[in-house]
DNA sequence: TCAATGATTAGACATTGTCTCAGATCCCCG
DNA sequence: CGGGGATCTGAGACAATGTCTAATCATTGA
Protein backbone atom coordinates (compact mmCIF):
# COMPACT_ATOMS: atom_id res chain seq x y z
CA UNK A 1 0.00 0.00 0.00
CA UNK A 2 2.61 2.47 1.32
CA UNK A 3 4.93 0.69 -1.48
CA UNK A 4 2.30 0.57 -4.20
CA UNK A 5 1.51 4.44 -3.73
CA UNK A 6 5.40 5.17 -3.50
CA UNK A 7 5.89 3.07 -7.02
CA UNK A 8 2.85 4.88 -8.61
CA UNK A 9 4.31 8.58 -7.37
CA UNK A 10 7.62 7.17 -8.90
CA UNK A 11 5.72 6.33 -12.46
CA UNK A 12 3.98 9.20 -12.57
CA UNK A 13 6.89 11.49 -12.44
CA UNK A 14 9.06 10.00 -15.16
CA UNK A 15 5.70 10.26 -17.83
CA UNK A 16 4.81 13.80 -16.20
CA UNK A 17 8.24 14.42 -16.91
CA UNK A 18 8.52 13.02 -21.01
CA UNK A 19 4.92 14.56 -21.61
CA UNK A 20 6.48 18.11 -20.70
CA UNK A 21 9.84 17.48 -22.15
CA UNK A 22 7.94 16.50 -25.48
CA UNK A 23 6.09 19.93 -25.22
CA UNK A 24 9.07 21.62 -24.33
CA UNK A 25 7.75 22.65 -20.97
CA UNK A 26 9.89 22.55 -17.72
CA UNK A 27 9.05 20.22 -14.61
CA UNK A 28 9.18 22.27 -12.20
CA UNK A 29 9.68 22.16 -8.16
CA UNK A 30 5.62 23.30 -7.99
CA UNK A 31 4.45 20.38 -10.38
CA UNK A 32 6.48 17.65 -8.48
CA UNK A 33 5.10 18.40 -5.37
CA UNK A 34 1.61 18.07 -6.37
CA UNK A 35 2.22 14.68 -8.52
CA UNK A 36 2.95 13.03 -5.60
CA UNK A 37 0.19 15.10 -3.32
CA UNK A 38 -2.23 13.29 -6.06
CA UNK A 39 -0.46 9.65 -5.86
CA UNK A 40 -1.37 10.02 -2.04
CA UNK A 41 -5.14 10.30 -2.47
CA UNK A 42 -6.91 6.80 -3.00
CA UNK A 43 -7.39 7.29 -7.25
CA UNK A 44 -9.96 9.55 -6.41
CA UNK A 45 -9.71 13.70 -5.82
CA UNK A 46 -11.59 17.08 -6.31
CA UNK A 47 -9.73 20.21 -7.82
CA UNK A 48 -10.42 22.09 -4.78
CA UNK A 49 -9.49 19.42 -2.70
CA UNK A 50 -6.10 19.53 -3.88
CA UNK A 51 -5.82 22.93 -3.53
CA UNK A 52 -6.65 22.79 0.37
CA UNK A 53 -4.14 20.02 0.79
CA UNK A 54 -1.41 22.31 -0.46
CA UNK A 55 -2.15 25.28 0.90
CA UNK A 56 -0.50 25.42 4.39
CA UNK A 57 2.73 24.14 5.33
CA UNK A 58 6.36 23.80 3.47
CA UNK A 59 4.90 22.73 0.23
CA UNK A 60 2.60 25.11 0.01
CA UNK A 61 1.31 25.37 -4.01
CA UNK A 62 -1.03 28.25 -5.39
CA UNK A 63 -4.31 27.76 -6.61
CA UNK A 64 -3.69 28.95 -9.80
CA UNK A 65 -0.72 26.61 -10.38
CA UNK A 66 -2.77 23.63 -8.69
CA UNK A 67 -5.64 24.09 -11.53
CA UNK A 68 -2.74 24.67 -14.47
CA UNK A 69 -1.32 21.56 -13.49
CA UNK A 70 -4.83 19.55 -13.67
CA UNK A 71 -5.09 20.21 -17.59
CA UNK A 72 -1.72 19.48 -18.20
CA UNK A 73 -2.15 16.03 -16.56
CA UNK A 74 -5.65 15.82 -17.95
CA UNK A 75 -4.33 16.64 -21.24
CA UNK A 76 -1.22 13.57 -20.69
CA UNK A 77 -3.53 11.05 -19.79
CA UNK A 78 -2.57 10.85 -16.66
CA UNK A 79 -5.71 11.69 -14.78
CA UNK A 80 -9.34 11.45 -15.87
CA UNK A 81 -12.11 13.85 -15.41
CA UNK A 82 -15.69 11.93 -13.80
CA UNK A 83 -18.75 14.04 -13.61
CA UNK A 84 -19.96 12.86 -10.25
CA UNK A 85 -23.46 14.73 -9.67
CA UNK A 86 -22.56 18.16 -8.87
CA UNK A 87 -18.85 19.16 -9.87
CA UNK A 88 -16.65 17.04 -11.32
CA UNK A 89 -13.85 14.69 -9.81
CA UNK A 90 -10.93 13.53 -11.16
CA UNK A 91 -9.16 10.22 -10.95
CA UNK A 92 -5.64 8.72 -11.40
CA UNK A 93 -5.59 7.02 -15.17
CA UNK A 94 -2.06 5.94 -14.95
CA UNK A 95 -3.18 3.32 -18.38
CA UNK A 96 -3.84 -0.19 -16.74
CA UNK A 97 -7.05 -0.92 -16.24
CA UNK A 98 -9.63 0.93 -18.47
CA UNK A 99 -12.69 1.46 -17.11
CA UNK A 100 -16.24 3.63 -16.95
CA UNK A 101 -18.90 4.58 -14.37
CA UNK A 102 -22.25 4.04 -13.01
CA UNK A 103 -23.66 6.39 -10.00
CA UNK A 104 -26.51 5.63 -8.22
CA UNK A 105 -28.40 8.67 -7.83
CA UNK A 106 -29.99 7.43 -4.75
CA UNK A 107 -26.97 6.93 -2.54
CA UNK A 108 -24.52 8.42 -4.32
CA UNK A 109 -22.29 5.72 -4.80
CA UNK A 110 -20.32 5.08 -7.85
CA UNK A 111 -19.88 1.58 -9.04
CA UNK A 112 -17.32 0.93 -11.79
CA UNK A 113 -17.94 -1.43 -15.02
CA UNK A 114 -15.63 -2.66 -18.21
CA UNK A 115 -16.99 -3.36 -21.22
CA UNK A 116 -14.59 -3.62 -24.64
CA UNK A 117 -17.70 -2.76 -27.23
CA UNK A 118 -17.40 0.62 -25.81
CA UNK A 119 -13.64 1.75 -26.90
CA UNK A 120 -14.46 -0.39 -30.54
CA UNK A 121 -17.71 1.67 -31.60
CA UNK A 122 -16.08 4.78 -30.34
CA UNK A 123 -12.87 4.26 -31.99
CA UNK A 124 -15.24 3.17 -35.24
CA UNK A 125 -17.88 6.08 -35.09
CA UNK A 126 -15.02 9.05 -34.81
CA UNK A 127 -13.36 7.09 -37.82
CA UNK A 128 -16.52 7.97 -39.80
CA UNK A 129 -16.32 11.36 -39.00
CA UNK A 130 -12.59 11.73 -39.27
CA UNK A 131 -12.07 12.39 -36.06
CA UNK A 132 -9.29 11.49 -34.00
CA UNK A 133 -10.24 10.82 -30.21
CA UNK A 134 -7.71 11.30 -27.40
CA UNK A 135 -9.96 10.21 -24.78
CA UNK A 136 -13.81 9.84 -23.53
CA UNK A 137 -16.06 9.31 -20.90
CA UNK A 138 -19.18 7.08 -20.26
CA UNK A 139 -21.15 7.61 -17.41
CA UNK A 140 -24.62 5.96 -16.41
CA UNK A 141 -27.01 7.32 -14.11
CA UNK A 142 -29.54 5.30 -12.25
CA UNK A 143 -30.17 3.25 -9.05
CA UNK A 144 -28.31 0.86 -7.86
CA UNK A 145 -29.92 -3.36 -6.65
CA UNK A 146 -29.22 -2.24 -2.62
CA UNK A 147 -31.61 1.08 -3.45
CA UNK A 148 -33.95 -0.50 -5.67
CA UNK A 149 -34.85 -2.61 -3.58
CA UNK A 150 -35.08 -0.53 -0.58
CA UNK A 151 -37.68 1.92 -2.29
CA UNK A 152 -39.72 -1.37 -3.61
CA UNK A 153 -40.77 -2.65 -0.09
CA UNK B 1 -39.19 27.08 -37.53
CA UNK B 2 -41.93 29.29 -35.86
CA UNK B 3 -44.22 26.39 -35.63
CA UNK B 4 -41.91 24.05 -34.40
CA UNK B 5 -40.81 25.34 -31.57
CA UNK B 6 -44.49 26.65 -30.90
CA UNK B 7 -44.88 22.53 -31.34
CA UNK B 8 -42.53 21.68 -29.19
CA UNK B 9 -42.61 24.05 -26.41
CA UNK B 10 -46.86 22.07 -26.51
CA UNK B 11 -45.40 18.79 -26.43
CA UNK B 12 -43.15 19.75 -23.75
CA UNK B 13 -45.46 21.16 -21.57
CA UNK B 14 -47.71 18.20 -21.74
CA UNK B 15 -44.57 15.73 -20.75
CA UNK B 16 -43.54 17.68 -17.74
CA UNK B 17 -46.72 18.28 -16.32
CA UNK B 18 -47.33 14.66 -16.32
CA UNK B 19 -43.89 14.15 -14.83
CA UNK B 20 -44.61 16.43 -12.15
CA UNK B 21 -47.95 14.72 -11.43
CA UNK B 22 -46.63 11.42 -11.37
CA UNK B 23 -44.51 12.61 -8.24
CA UNK B 24 -47.19 15.15 -6.53
CA UNK B 25 -45.37 18.18 -7.78
CA UNK B 26 -47.06 21.39 -8.92
CA UNK B 27 -46.88 22.35 -12.27
CA UNK B 28 -46.40 26.23 -11.19
CA UNK B 29 -46.63 29.88 -13.85
CA UNK B 30 -42.64 29.81 -13.68
CA UNK B 31 -42.40 26.45 -14.61
CA UNK B 32 -43.99 27.18 -17.36
CA UNK B 33 -42.53 30.38 -18.44
CA UNK B 34 -38.83 27.91 -18.04
CA UNK B 35 -40.17 25.85 -20.43
CA UNK B 36 -41.07 28.11 -23.35
CA UNK B 37 -37.85 30.17 -22.91
CA UNK B 38 -35.92 26.71 -23.31
CA UNK B 39 -37.86 26.13 -26.23
CA UNK B 40 -37.04 29.35 -28.10
CA UNK B 41 -33.37 28.42 -27.46
CA UNK B 42 -32.03 25.62 -30.27
CA UNK B 43 -31.86 22.78 -28.43
CA UNK B 44 -28.59 23.85 -26.74
CA UNK B 45 -28.33 26.38 -23.87
CA UNK B 46 -26.54 27.12 -20.26
CA UNK B 47 -27.77 27.62 -17.14
CA UNK B 48 -26.46 30.80 -16.38
CA UNK B 49 -27.68 31.77 -20.16
CA UNK B 50 -31.21 30.63 -19.17
CA UNK B 51 -31.13 32.56 -15.75
CA UNK B 52 -30.32 35.80 -17.90
CA UNK B 53 -32.86 35.75 -20.21
CA UNK B 54 -35.78 35.32 -17.60
CA UNK B 55 -34.08 38.34 -15.18
CA UNK B 56 -35.96 41.14 -16.40
CA UNK B 57 -39.18 41.60 -18.20
CA UNK B 58 -42.50 40.65 -17.40
CA UNK B 59 -41.72 37.24 -17.09
CA UNK B 60 -39.15 37.31 -14.61
CA UNK B 61 -37.91 34.12 -12.58
CA UNK B 62 -35.36 33.59 -9.79
CA UNK B 63 -32.29 32.06 -10.23
CA UNK B 64 -32.92 29.29 -7.65
CA UNK B 65 -36.23 28.64 -9.54
CA UNK B 66 -34.32 28.48 -12.44
CA UNK B 67 -31.92 25.84 -11.40
CA UNK B 68 -34.46 24.11 -9.56
CA UNK B 69 -36.65 23.23 -12.39
CA UNK B 70 -33.63 22.41 -14.68
CA UNK B 71 -33.10 19.76 -11.62
CA UNK B 72 -36.70 18.63 -12.17
CA UNK B 73 -36.42 18.65 -15.96
CA UNK B 74 -33.27 16.69 -15.81
CA UNK B 75 -35.10 13.78 -13.77
CA UNK B 76 -37.67 13.78 -15.89
CA UNK B 77 -35.31 12.87 -19.04
CA UNK B 78 -36.33 16.19 -20.98
CA UNK B 79 -32.97 17.77 -20.53
CA UNK B 80 -29.78 16.37 -21.00
CA UNK B 81 -26.41 17.85 -19.41
CA UNK B 82 -23.26 17.53 -21.60
CA UNK B 83 -20.05 18.60 -20.46
CA UNK B 84 -18.45 20.99 -22.63
CA UNK B 85 -15.26 21.98 -21.43
CA UNK B 86 -15.69 24.48 -18.64
CA UNK B 87 -19.02 24.40 -17.63
CA UNK B 88 -21.35 22.20 -18.56
CA UNK B 89 -24.32 23.20 -21.34
CA UNK B 90 -28.01 21.60 -21.47
CA UNK B 91 -29.67 19.75 -24.60
CA UNK B 92 -32.87 19.26 -25.53
CA UNK B 93 -33.85 15.98 -24.91
CA UNK B 94 -37.21 14.74 -26.05
CA UNK B 95 -37.00 11.20 -27.06
CA UNK B 96 -36.26 11.52 -30.36
CA UNK B 97 -33.02 10.95 -31.99
CA UNK B 98 -30.86 10.03 -29.48
CA UNK B 99 -26.89 11.00 -29.89
CA UNK B 100 -23.81 11.42 -28.10
CA UNK B 101 -20.99 13.94 -29.23
CA UNK B 102 -17.52 14.55 -29.89
CA UNK B 103 -15.62 17.63 -28.98
CA UNK B 104 -12.55 19.11 -30.71
CA UNK B 105 -10.02 20.47 -28.14
CA UNK B 106 -8.74 22.73 -30.75
CA UNK B 107 -11.75 24.54 -32.68
CA UNK B 108 -14.22 23.84 -29.95
CA UNK B 109 -16.90 22.69 -32.31
CA UNK B 110 -18.94 19.96 -31.11
CA UNK B 111 -19.93 16.86 -33.40
CA UNK B 112 -22.99 14.41 -33.40
CA UNK B 113 -22.68 10.71 -33.73
CA UNK B 114 -24.60 7.54 -33.22
CA UNK B 115 -24.29 4.40 -32.61
CA UNK B 116 -26.16 1.57 -30.93
CA UNK B 117 -23.86 -0.49 -29.73
CA UNK B 118 -23.29 1.83 -26.94
CA UNK B 119 -26.98 1.24 -25.49
CA UNK B 120 -26.50 -2.24 -25.84
CA UNK B 121 -23.46 -2.32 -24.37
CA UNK B 122 -24.18 -0.12 -21.37
CA UNK B 123 -27.77 -1.76 -20.56
CA UNK B 124 -25.98 -5.59 -20.58
CA UNK B 125 -23.46 -4.14 -18.39
CA UNK B 126 -25.97 -2.22 -15.84
CA UNK B 127 -27.58 -5.02 -15.82
CA UNK B 128 -24.44 -7.76 -14.63
CA UNK B 129 -24.59 -5.21 -11.32
CA UNK B 130 -28.14 -5.24 -10.46
CA UNK B 131 -27.87 -1.78 -11.68
CA UNK B 132 -31.09 0.12 -13.38
CA UNK B 133 -30.12 2.58 -15.77
CA UNK B 134 -32.10 5.49 -16.38
CA UNK B 135 -29.90 8.04 -18.53
CA UNK B 136 -25.84 8.48 -19.53
CA UNK B 137 -23.37 10.14 -21.46
CA UNK B 138 -21.03 9.50 -23.95
CA UNK B 139 -18.26 12.33 -24.46
CA UNK B 140 -15.48 11.85 -26.63
CA UNK B 141 -12.82 14.54 -26.38
CA UNK B 142 -10.38 15.21 -29.61
CA UNK B 143 -9.12 16.45 -32.64
CA UNK B 144 -11.57 16.95 -35.61
CA UNK B 145 -10.59 16.10 -39.14
CA UNK B 146 -10.08 20.14 -40.48
CA UNK B 147 -7.82 20.80 -37.12
CA UNK B 148 -6.03 17.66 -37.72
CA UNK B 149 -5.53 18.55 -41.16
CA UNK B 150 -4.49 22.19 -40.39
CA UNK B 151 -2.07 21.38 -37.92
CA UNK B 152 -0.24 18.66 -40.43
CA UNK B 153 0.62 21.73 -42.64
C1' DT C 1 -63.72 28.13 -2.10
C1' DC C 2 -60.44 26.58 1.60
C1' DA C 3 -56.74 24.57 3.61
C1' DA C 4 -52.55 22.16 3.14
C1' DT C 5 -48.78 21.43 0.64
C1' DG C 6 -45.50 22.95 -2.26
C1' DA C 7 -43.16 26.77 -4.79
C1' DT C 8 -41.16 31.37 -5.51
C1' DT C 9 -38.55 35.47 -4.65
C1' DA C 10 -34.59 38.15 -3.61
C1' DG C 11 -30.41 38.40 -2.33
C1' DA C 12 -26.66 36.94 0.57
C1' DC C 13 -23.42 33.44 0.52
C1' DA C 14 -20.35 29.64 -0.95
C1' DT C 15 -17.69 27.33 -4.06
C1' DT C 16 -15.02 26.82 -7.99
C1' DG C 17 -12.32 28.44 -11.47
C1' DT C 18 -9.65 32.39 -14.10
C1' DC C 19 -6.54 36.04 -14.68
C1' DT C 20 -2.54 39.19 -14.18
C1' DC C 21 2.13 40.37 -13.68
C1' DA C 22 6.32 40.95 -11.13
C1' DG C 23 9.72 38.08 -9.89
C1' DA C 24 11.59 33.30 -9.42
C1' DT C 25 12.81 28.89 -11.81
C1' DC C 26 14.18 25.80 -15.16
C1' DC C 27 16.92 23.88 -18.67
C1' DC C 28 19.54 24.24 -22.85
C1' DC C 29 23.71 25.48 -24.65
C1' DG C 30 28.14 27.33 -24.97
C1' DC D 1 29.22 25.19 -14.84
C1' DG D 2 27.01 29.40 -15.45
C1' DG D 3 24.25 32.77 -18.60
C1' DG D 4 20.11 33.76 -20.60
C1' DG D 5 15.71 33.23 -22.68
C1' DA D 6 11.64 30.76 -22.17
C1' DT D 7 8.64 29.13 -18.89
C1' DC D 8 6.54 29.10 -14.51
C1' DT D 9 4.82 30.58 -9.93
C1' DG D 10 2.67 33.16 -6.08
C1' DA D 11 -0.72 36.09 -4.33
C1' DG D 12 -4.84 37.74 -4.52
C1' DA D 13 -8.40 40.15 -7.01
C1' DC D 14 -11.98 38.89 -9.88
C1' DA D 15 -15.59 36.24 -12.37
C1' DA D 16 -18.75 32.71 -12.96
C1' DT D 17 -21.73 29.41 -11.26
C1' DG D 18 -24.44 27.33 -8.02
C1' DT D 19 -26.79 26.96 -3.12
C1' DC D 20 -29.47 28.41 0.63
C1' DT D 21 -32.91 30.73 3.65
C1' DA D 22 -37.06 32.80 5.32
C1' DA D 23 -41.03 35.24 4.29
C1' DT D 24 -44.71 35.25 1.07
C1' DC D 25 -47.47 33.35 -2.59
C1' DA D 26 -49.61 29.76 -5.75
C1' DT D 27 -51.60 25.36 -6.77
C1' DT D 28 -54.30 21.48 -6.13
C1' DG D 29 -57.56 18.30 -4.26
C1' DA D 30 -61.54 18.03 -1.54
Amino acid sequence: MQQDSTRRAADARVRFREYLARKGLNFSQPRAIILSQIAQFDRHFGAEELVQALRGGQDRVARGTVYRTLSLLEQAGMIRKIHNQGGHRYELSLGEDRHDHLFCEQCGQTFEFRDERLPVAIRQASQELQFQPRTYTVEVLGVCGQCAEAAAE
